[in-house]
DNA sequence: ATATTTAATTAGAATAATTCTAATTATAAG
DNA sequence: CTTATAATTAGAATTATTCTAATTAAATAT
């Protein structure tokens, strides 16, 4: 497990304020989807955590991801009717969608975007968060 | 069945285009879809088919939607982990997802919007269409 | 330290939306 | 009217996810 100092303090006061406690599984999927910054599905990090911790079930690890996204430490991707991937990008951003390489690219948000987005709803409505999603082609190579 | 003359022949020409058949399923599910302005699922779809046509199956109904959403007659939406749902309103919009009533709540996107969105994409990424999903709450009447 | 309480994990069953399959029926073309 | 092709149908299969009940681990109190 290789979870640096600070994102261990910042999962256990997360934990400590939402009054649940840092176990070993939740730190070990926190720690698989900070090492590599891409969208994996609930089972690609059921496999990667299995590597180092092999007693993990699956449960377990839909158990986590769920309380690390209501934590607001991950963010949960869907995408049309696809598995639902988990993103350890925390910064404002949208997706881009390649439907060609089958990719999933962040796209940077900047503050002044979403507030105009937000400026388009009526008065009175409240906004938690803005989910955006380009659909394309990025002409990138396939990885 | 209460498809106008504009809108079978917007289905007929659709079909067409696509070297499909314009088939009494499919034009009682269009019309089904045009005659409340909501957004039902698969499920929801079915049940008011078959007031009307009550031969009809649940497989075919999946079918129609897919190919109605394929040439671009209707839209499609996916919000979290909830069953899709179908929109047959086809002008640029996002949705505003209501977590207290519960409700989707469309929202005019205007031109500029989007094509500010698509200005923060890298070069060479090319957009077929982009899904914007406000969730929050909008202190409306739970219908 | 140890016992007690509470929360988390586990394996596997259950669920729910959607897709697939193979047979039948409808539509269009020759 | 026959033939070819596409669409529909019922039901089975699939897949991601959630639920259940038993076990284990963590935190707190003794």
């Amino acid at each position: 497990m290789h979870l640096t100092t600070e994102h261990k303090e910042l999962l256990d006061q997360a934990m400590e304020r939402n009054g649940l406690r840092a176990t070993r599984q939740r730190e070990q999927v926190f720690s698989v989807l900070l090492q590599k910054r891409d969208h994996p599905t609930a089972d690609e990090v059921f496999h990667r955590v299995r590597e180092e911790m092999d007693s993990i079930s699956l449960a377990t690890v839909y158990n986590c991801l769920e309380v690390l996204v209501d934590s607001r430490l991950i963010r949960q991707v869907n995408f049309e009717r696809e598995p639902t991937r988990y993103c350890p990008n925390l910064t404002q951003h949208a997706h881009f969608y390649c439907n060609q390489s089958n990719s999933i690219i962040d796209v940077d948000l900047p503050l002044d975007v979403s507030q105009q987005l937000k400026a388009l709803l009526p008065d009175g409505f409240e906004v938690d968060h803005i989910e955006i999603a380009f659909n394309g082609c990025s002409h990138q190579q396939t990885r």
